[in-house]
DNA sequence: TTCTTTAGCAAACGATTGTTTGGTATACTG
DNA sequence: CAGTATACCAAACAATCGTTTGCTAAAGAA
């Protein structure tokens, strides 16, 4: 019965990952205690160790979490688009709305960097990599002008929408599908004359 | 006598705020503690007490010096060109190089949140700002289109500029020279063919 | 010289860190 | 029904955290 790990009692496991990502994308991973999230959970600290041998590995579970969750999210935006920068767009709201508004999950995925955690590192390494496939794919199906450096494309895109995680402010000037419009439209305009 | 706060002895000082600087943009400033740098420098940890009141007050002060020194490296970079995207690529150039390779000081700037220091937050807010305020001037310099939203285009490229931080290697194809040049021309070819 | 200031050592402070151990009550399994 | 596994409590573990206190030796000021 190896589905039959779940159901047992009504665990409070979900509300566990749910106060973990809350934390530790406000105060990031060394800045949250385990105390911190056993009291907003209301259970006692050793209790998290019923469902986690670490610290660590607690985060990996938030950290999957958030690459799954947005992941869903980009795709069934791009899902319904055919044209590819509609598509690129569509994605990058959809990214932006997952780590400026959304999403705790997303958010970590964003915030911490793997390096913090020693042991887990590569496994972080790697879901985050197959995320950023996800935007290698619709990069490559730009029509760009020939010998056009996607990888810097992206980088660059990709790059500039993280760290609007710094500057955005949910009461400022412009939301996340604005600033996604902005964003694209700026790298539009060269490659498309170029095309 | 003023002036004469300094000199009294050969202080270890200047070496605490390398190894602080060091260490905090290795391991960020949570994961950094203050017996780390102490051993680092062959003091013992209250020893650092003599020079600064909190560790908060000890990153302020590597904080304040790295935004100094990349002020520096970007107004210099910069002097001597008068073309506005010559000016903007060289400034680019300093910035990445600074982050990237040189100087332990910026990165602490770029990888450290404000917001991590409860206490000197608005200080260290302020820094950062002062400094992107060169950035603004040089985006200001551009000959844009009409009606170009110079912020969001600012926005853009630092954004992407510092988030370099994640997925540069030394030991990789680009080098900073390349990675400013490559981010800059592809924001540039759209604006100048829409001017 | 004497006085003051500084940089640092030595040792400890209480608080907090991640984690462990042992027990208990509940629910599923056979 | 008995037996096992789970989810949690209660309490503690050693280690580390940022910081404080009291002292000493040396340097500059008077």
């Amino acid at each position: 019965m190896t589905a039959a790990q779940k159901s047992h009692t009504d665990s409070r496991l979900p509300l566990v990952l749910d106060q973990a990502a809350r934390l530790f994308r406000t105060r990031g991973f060394e800045g949250t205690s385990v105390r911190d999230i056993a009291r907003a959970v209301g259970m006692l600290p050793g209790s998290l160790y019923c469902h986690f041998a670490t610290k660590e590995e607690l985060l990996t579970a938030v950290y999957i979490k958030g690459v799954e969750q947005i992941s869903r999210a980009v795709q069934s935006a791009v899902a319904r688009l055919a044209d590819p920068w509609d598509r690129l767009e569509a994605a990058c709201v959809a990214h932006l709305e997952s780590i400026l508004r959304d999403d705790d999950y997303a958010q970590v995925v964003i915030r911490v960097r793997p390096a913090d955690v020693a042991l887990a590192n590569q496994n972080l390494i790697d879901l985050r990599n197959r995320y950023e496939k996800l935007f290698i794919d619709l990069v490559k199906a730009l029509p760009l002008p020939r010998g056009a450096d996607r990888r810097a494309f992206r980088l660059m895109l990709i790059g500039a929408l993280n760290s609007s995680q710094t500057w955005y402010r949910p009461d400022g000037r412009y939301k996340p599908r604005a600033i996604a419009h902005k964003f694209i439209t700026l790298l539009r305009q060269g490659q498309e004359v170029l095309a």
